[in-house]
DNA sequence: CTACGGATTTTCT
DNA sequence: GAAAATCCGTAGT
């Protein structure tokens, strides 16, 4: 098991978005784990990209965080309740990012259904096992990522990735999910995800 | 199983 | 003032 280093985030996003897949995203509150190994990611390319919240070189304060150094986290509120969690990548003064969609839950379940449904994991229906971490708000909620989570360190200790012994699996990528105001970039297959498991949001 | 609309607030125009 | 990188409950097939 070993910490994913900034040299990793160093990299465009679709490559990061890419080789995260597998990687365990592991969050640390009041010194319990909660982790959950990656699945599903979709990359943000750059200011040519209009899905992207720096599309055409915007710079406002909220993404501000985007221009600066790899490795770090992006965290934006959106529909008025949902947090969605992004990891920045490229180099220094280039926009680029990777979205984290879904994941499949790994350890601290107890807190992580607690979290999600306010209840204990033993007492989840069927249903609810999957709908713990498979879209980008739910895994969020599911690991207590929120707005104070933006702009940290993810080469730290409270939030960060490690790579482990993972089974093979097939990667498949397909159009981007919810950005239908995109126009061409619709269209663009930089969403990652691995082939047949269950916690990825949307198949095809 | 799919389709649809409502929730709710930050962010930028 | 409008839009938003989503989720959930309800209704219909």
């Amino acid at each position: 098991m070993t910490k994913l280093t900034r040299d990793f985030y160093t990299r465009d996003a679709l490559s990061v978005a890419r080789d995260l897949l597998g990687k365990r995203l592991v969050r640390i509150v009041d010194g319990r784990e909660i982790s959950a190994m990656i699945v599903e990611t979709e990359a943000y390319m750059g200011i040519d990209d209009k899905a992207a919240h720096f599309y055409a070189g915007r710079r406002t304060p909220r993404v501000e965080i985007i221009y600066g150094k790899p490795g770090f986290s992006y965290v934006f509120f959106i529909y008025g309740m949902h947090h969605c969690f992004n990891i920045v990548t490229g180099p220094e003064g280039i926009p680029q990012a990777v979205l984290i969609r879904a994941a499949e839950p790994v350890s601290g379940l107890e807190r992580m259904a607690q979290n999600r449904f306010g209840k204990a994991y033993a007492r989840l229906e069927k249903k609810q096992l999957i709908q713990l971490t498979n879209g980008p708000g739910k895994l969020c909620a599911a690991l207590a990522i929120h707005r104070d989570c933006n702009g940290m360190d993810l080469c730290g200790d409270e939030l960060f990735l490690t790579d482990h012994d993972a089974e093979a699996f097939e990667v498949l990528s397909s159009r981007r999910i919810g950005i239908d105001y995109a126009e061409e970039a619709r269209e663009f297959p930089w969403r990652m995800y691995i082939k047949d498991n269950r916690y990825v949001s949307v198949k095809g």
